[in-house]
DNA sequence: CAGACGTGGCC
DNA sequence: TGGCCAAGTCT
């Protein structure tokens, strides 16, 4: 679509707030991009930062993690959450290197089909690496959208079919600049038009926003699911992670059992631990693969 | 397709 | 203080 009277106002804000993040700058390469995008998932920056520091001075190549036990990467990864995705990172390193040449694909189709890359990854490493040009829908982006286009304070749960042609309407033709669009959105989200308090005095296309001018309705949908917390299995499987994690090398049952009282839960952790591969058994000894 | 999947900071 | 939220993916 030819220019949208959103485009120079939001590309020109950015040129001037976007913060400098070490996987923007131009000497980041497309895998240092593609790692910043995996532990981005559901992970905010600032804990990002540091670990991304480090993996790409240790394994500045897919390569190069490749070449490592996969649970140097579950251990590398740290306390970033959600550590099945420090293992699809290497196992998305280990086909780029069998399969791609070493070489990370620019392509979105062929971005997809590698380990923990969805819409949102494969969208983003063409565009940000490659410059390519893609409808970048991350959370960010999607609440940019429905305020200032849409004229609602949050999104739909799942991407709808509305939201992407939206998305895809708003792109700029020329790639690079959608590229820089796709970037500037989405900072958009994380600095100004935020999940909470936004700041739309700061906001360069409040003069056009659905949402502000028709004075910033409450969110009237269905509830957004939270996220339940305590007792579950997913804080049972962190602390039988941490304990894996800190350890040098294996642990015994004791290790585990002190990590959790509830035997009958810890022992289904433990299990689907192994069964997604984050956990090895070997006799009575249990380690990172 | 709704639910599972870590972790920690913030108001 | 505890619910909400953070550059989602997978099943």
């Amino acid at each position: 679509m030819p220019a949208s009277p959103l485009h120079a106002p939001v590309l020109d804000w950015y040129d001037h707030h976007a913060r400098d993040l070490p996987w923007r700058r131009p000497e980041a390469t497309p895998w240092g991009v593609l790692v910043s995008e995996l532990m981005l998932q559901q992970t905010p920056v600032a804990r990002v930062l540091p670990v991304w520091q480090a993996w790409l001075e240790r394994w500045p190549s897919p390569a190069a993690l490749a070449a490592e036990p996969a649970g140097e990467a579950v251990r590398a990864w740290g306390r970033l959450g959600y550590p099945r995705r420090a293992l699809r990172l290497h196992a998305a390193a280990t086909a780029v290197r069998d399969q791609h040449g070493g070489q990370v694909p620019s392509d979105y189709a062929t971005l997809l089909a590698l380990p923990g890359v969805g819409d949102y990854t494969a969208a983003a490493v063409a565009s940000f690496a490659y410059g390519r040009r893609h409808a970048v829908l991350d959370t960010n982006v999607r609440r940019v959208l429905a305020r200032l286009v849409g004229g609602v304070e949050w999104p739909a749960q799942a991407v709808t079919r509305a939201e992407r042609d939206r998305a895809e309407a708003l792109l700029p033709d020329e790639p690079a600049t959608a590229a820089t669009w796709a970037v500037a959105v989405m900072e958009l989200g994380a600095l100004v038009c935020t999940a909470r308090d936004p700041r739309c005095e700061a906001c360069p296309v409040a003069d056009r926003c659905v949402w502000l001018a028709s004075g910033r309705p409450a969110y009237d949908g269905p509830p957004r699911r939270g996220q339940a917390w305590d007792g579950t299995d997913r804080q049972c499987r962190g602390r039988l992670m941490a304990v894996l994690r800190e350890a040098p090398g294996s642990v015994g049952q004791a290790q585990l059992d002190a990590a959790w009282p509830d035997a009958a839960q810890r022992e289904r952790c433990l299990a689907s631990l192994i069964a997604d591969g984050l956990v090895v058994r070997s006799d009575d000894r249990f380690a990172l693969p």
